[in-house]
Order: structure tokens, then C-alpha cells, then sequence
DNA sequence: GTGAAAGCGCTAACAT
DNA sequence: ATGTTAGCGCTTTCAC
């Protein structure tokens, strides 16, 4: 900037000036400064412009991995809101500052806050850290956290209503006829705990009793549908239906039951979790909860802005939908 | 930074000190300057010491998005990309500024760089931009690009060897008995095009003539598959196997064909690219060429460091791989 | 309408 | 071993 102002015979407080388009400056000569700049490719520095404004236009994402399994940012249904938050932020001019890390320490995850880098943090699944993430919110580090509400929260979530995810999943699979419904996720994750609880109320509403054996806890790893099956084929359990936690699971389900012999949708219906994309290309199409990413999007960097504007935001649940395809499809077949 | 000094009676120059581990500073009041400080949840401001020191730990990394399609962010590979670039950044200590921008203005790919707030710029995905590339890296942009090496290049790319995938993918059909194989892609695409130089190349080494009615040339969205396998139907070219230059592709076209009643691989065999996460399981197994994900991103990363140190990089390609599994196995069925 | 000067939070000579 | 001071690149009173 020095530079353009010696160039230009003016001081650098004139170059600021034409620079913002301030209306004090003369028009002759803000132009004449604009283009010398332009030409010169040069930019505000904004690093030091932040400085002197104490502004920033920067929200950090994070996104932690499980430690053994190091999965998340190849889960196709977290990859995905990562291009909704991107979208979502490009869209109000903010930047998108990414980082991974462990999810045993989230508290690391208001790193970017602490050194001043961004002006709040938006994290990408809730796992098991509801305390850490109660102290973060605690400390008044603004974040908004993709996952489900819970008792005593402090901190805003942003989430799917994983209640009638789950119930809307279960209730299609009793409609359809299938009575024994096994039920492939984690439930010590609180969303999946959430869809156990829609499970359980769908079976409930219709009369039929949970049976334990049918829960099997597997974790979210592409493995998981096969692990989950062979589970149930140890356990010596029967089942006509499967409703698993996310698409990936119900795929590798479905082909570990194809290479057993079991024919989806016949002999067992299949309800998967997320609708990623690949989900309506899967053959048989799977049959899946939509989670409405887009609106995710939006509605965590909505609710981040909010808080960085010193406002309380309520925590929101997001509308999920029966997506039917043909791995659970309306007329049951014969 | 003034405050601690003041709580802990020092000056804001002992706080700086003893917050970087000088050993210019006593031990003791070292030490309890870091205690206050972490007590008080006090971390150096970047923005600030990054002013003060020149430096930068950030780096840009650029998404294009096609103007029309707005695909990008949704294509499995590029996200994977993604996870793997964060990966590489976290693992060396820097962080990752994302940012989408318009395939058609690409010269935009810079701004981060021009304002200061990072040191250089990974861009996935090269389009048919050649041209304004070349005129960033003439600017001294220092920006490595993921995509096909073209002649009269200024800046630095990684790539997968797209000939030799190519000709993977294509001998293996041929080996396999196959002798009519259609390519879907867009050779406008400079990676596109040097795949199909790879599929030419192995026709011609088994005495195969190219038919040009057996390239249709659509788009990496999902529906493209399906568009090729009827625009070959409208042509009415007889084929006995498709190269498919993503594994989207690949698997939408297979789900055509079944929809038409033929079968995969005994009709049509099929080999895809990329070898995203969901090609190992769909049903059937996709066949594919796999692009190094992991090592991709390693050497982007690496290559953007060598450049912003002042190193001239060469451009990199990274092997292929032909993965053999159901949609063209090695074994001909009758 | 424009310039001089102070200061955002930090570090590194240079003193003491 | 610690304090003083200047300055990174910018904006913004306050003078002129």
C-alpha cells in the first residue's frame, strides 16, 4: 500500500480511502488509485485490515475422526455437508477454515477460535463428547455442533429428527409386513441412540415387542453391514428386515446377505440412513431416510452467525423423510 | 497479551517470550506465565503474529464448480481428494482454507493468495482452463493443480497417469475377450483426453481399429451413464464392453443396461475410474482404475510447499491401477 | 479532499 | 533475565 501511495503521489491513508470506495475521496483521483492497484494486482492484505478492524470473515469447520477408525472424512454423508457448508458460507461471503481432529480431544476443536483465526466453529458430529462440547459452550466459544439434542445442552445443535427418522423407517418396514426388524447402529452415539428410540416407539405403536437380540452395535465403518449380518447369523436370531443407521451399512448388509443366499427385498427388507448420493444408484436402489443436507448447511451457518452476533440460538431439528426405493419397496412382493 | 503482563507483572515482551519457549526467560516465570495463560484460556492471536512475523500456515484449497452443472463438490472422488488433502495439511502443521469458485473464473483461484491469507493454492480439478492457469503461475501465484500435464504449462500439476489408465482398463477388456468397447467421456477435459489416448493406444497394440461411434462424450454428473448407454442405443452401435472415465458413470450406466435387460459382465462388461469408496460395493462389484487418493494429496501438499519456498517442482504423475473385480472379472463367463 | 499520526496484537533488536 | 521501542499493513480520528 505504501507502495501504490508513492506511486500515485498520495499518502496511504488516500490509497485506504479509494481503495473502500470511500465517498471523502475525490473521484479523479480514486480511480486513478483503483486502477493502479488493479494493474499492480495488488489486494488489501487482509490479515492486517482484520487486525486494525478486529473483523473477520472466517468460520472453522471441524471434523473429528474417531481415533481407531480415523472414518469420518471418508463417510460420504459428512463429505457431502462439508460441500453444503462450503456453499453455504461462499454464499455469505464468509471463508471456510477446514481442520481434522482427533474425536477424543473436541476440546482442541476451539483451537482456530482461541488464536483468533476465526470468528466461530461449526463441528461435524456430535460423538460421545457432549461434556467437552458443554465446557467449550461453557467458555462462550461460539459453536454449533451437527448432531442431536440432549438433556442439559449447553452448547446449539443442528440435527435431523433422528426420533422419526428412526420411526418413519420402522413403521414403513411393519407396514410392509415385515415383523422382525433388526436394527444394525451404535447406540451409545446419541443420534443413534435417538433412532433406537423411534424404532422402539414405531414397533410399540404397532403392537410388537423390541427383541435385544436384534440390536446389533456396530460402528459406522464400511465393514460394519457385513459385520452386523454375520452377528445376527451367530446370534442363531431370524429376521425379515433390516433398518441400519446409514447407507453404507445397509449396502454392504445387502451384499453380504446376497452372498448368503438372501434375497433383498424378498426373504429381507432394507431401510438404510442419510440418502447419500450413490444411495439411488446402489442396485437394488436403496430404500433410505433422507437427511436434508442442503438445509444443513444453512441452517448450522445461520445459527453460527447468530451466536457470533452475541444472540442465543435454539437448537433445531431438521425434517427427515421415507425415501422408498426398492430395497424395502410399497407393494410387498409375493 | 497486555493483560497477562500486567497480571503476572512482567512485560507484554517476558509474555511473548516465555509463551514461545524462549530460554531467554527464568524458568520459573516462565513457567508461571504459561500457567496463567492457559488458566485465562489465552492463545497468541495468529492474525497478529503472523503480521508481525511475515509468515502463514494456511493453505488455499480451490474446488471449481462447473458454471451449469455445479458438480463438483458432489463427486465422490474430488471429495475424497478433499478428506485426503486435509489429512496431508493437518499431518505437516498447516491449515486448509477451502473456498468454491466458478469453473469459469478461475483467475478468482488466487484472491486468497493476493489478500495475504495463504501462502499458495491446491486447485482440484483443471477444466478446460489452461490458459488462465498458465497466467496465474506467471503472476508467481504459487498454485499446484491437480489434473492432466498439457504442453506450454507454466505451473506445476499432479495427476494420476491417465494414459495408462486407459490403456489398463482397455487391454484388460480386450484380454478378456472383448473386442467393441464404447468410452464414455468428454475429451474436451484434458485427463478425459489422455484416457482415451490410453484406450486408442490399446486397441491399436491389439490390432483393434477405433471406431468413433463407440465415443460418447457426457459429462462427469450422475445421470451421464444413463444418457451414453441411450445414445449408443439411438446410434445403434453394437458394443460388448464400456470404459467409463468415473466410477458414477460406470455404475449409472450399469443400471441402465439392467433396466434394458442386459447383463453385466456376460453382455457387457464394464470398467470404471477412480475407485471411489463405493465402487468395491456395489453389486456387482465395480472394476476400476484406481486413482492414489491418499498419495495424491501427499504430493499436492508437498509440491505447494516446494514452490512457496522458492524450489521449482516438476510436475508429478501417480500410478494407476487396475482393480479386477465383478463388472469385467478376469475370468470370461461363457 | 487529503495527510499525519496513533494503534490493532504481536515480536525482535537493542538497551539495561 | 527483563524492559523499551519500533514496526508488520492497515484504518481512522483529527488537523489542515
Amino acid at each position: 500500500m505504501a507502495d501504490i501511495a508513492r506511486i500515485a503521489g498520495v499518502s496511504k491513508a488516500t490509497v485506504s480511502r479509494a481503495l473502500n470506495r470511500s465517498v471523502l475521496v475525490n473521484q479523479e483521483t480514486r480511480e486513478r488509485i483503483v486502477a493502479l492497484a488493479s494493474s499492480l494486482n495488488y489486494t488489501i492484505n487482509i490479515g492486517a485490515q482484520n487486525l486494525r478492524l478486529k473483523q473477520n470473515r472466517t468460520v472453522g469447520v471441524v471434523v473429528p475422526f474417531d481415533s481407531e477408525t480415523r472414518q469420518h472424512l471418508s463417510d460420504p454423508f459428512f463429505l457431502s455437508m462439508l460441500g453444503a457448508l462450503a456453499d453455504a458460507l461462499t454464499a455469505r461471503g464468509y471463508d471456510m477454515l477446514l481442520s481434522r481432529i482427533d474425536a477424543e480431544q473436541i476440546d482442541c476443536a476451539a483451537q482456530p477460535f482461541d488464536t483468533g483465526r476465526v470468528i466461530g466453529i461449526i463441528l461435524i458430529g456430535q460423538w460421545r463428547q457432549h461434556e467437552q462440547l458443554n465446557q467449550l459452550a461453557a467458555r462462550h466459544v461460539p459453536i454449533v455442533v451437527w448432531g442431536a439434542q440432549l438433556p442439559q445442552q449447553l452448547y446449539t445443535t443442528v440435527g435431523g429428527d433422528n426420533v422419526s427418522g428412526g420411526m418413519l423407517a420402522t413403521a414403513h418396514l411393519i407396514e410392509q409386513g415385515r415383523r422382525r426388524i433388526a436394527f444394525f447402529g451404535d447406540i451409545n452415539l446419541p443420534e443413534v441412540a435417538q433412532r433406537y428410540r423411534g424404532y422402539c416407539n414405531a414397533l410399540a405403536a404397532h403392537a410388537l415387542a423390541v427383541d435385544p437380540q436384534l440390536r446389533v452395535s456396530v460402528s459406522f465403518i464400511p465393514e460394519g453391514g457385513t459385520q452386523a449380518v454375520q452377528e445376527l447369523a451367530r446370534r442363531g436370531v431370524a429376521y425379515d428386515a433390516i433398518f441400519a443407521c446409514s447407507d453404507l451399512l445397509a449396502m454392504t448388509a445387502i451384499n453380504t446377505l446376497r452372498d448368503a443366499g438372501r434375497h433383498v427385498p424378498a426373504d429381507v427388507a432394507v431401510v438404510g440412513y442419510d440418502d447419500i448420493a450413490l444411495a439411488a444408484y446402489y442396485h437394488p436402489a436403496l430404500s433410505t431416510i433422507r437427511q436434508p443436507v442442503r438445509a444443513a448447511g444453512e441452517a448450522l451457518v445461520g445459527a453460527l452467525l447468530e451466536l457470533v452476533d452475541g444472540r442465543a440460538v435454539a437448537s433445531a431439528q431438521l425434517p427427515t423423510e421415507l425415501i422408498v426405493r426398492a430395497t424395502a419397496p410399497l407393494k410387498e412382493l409375493p
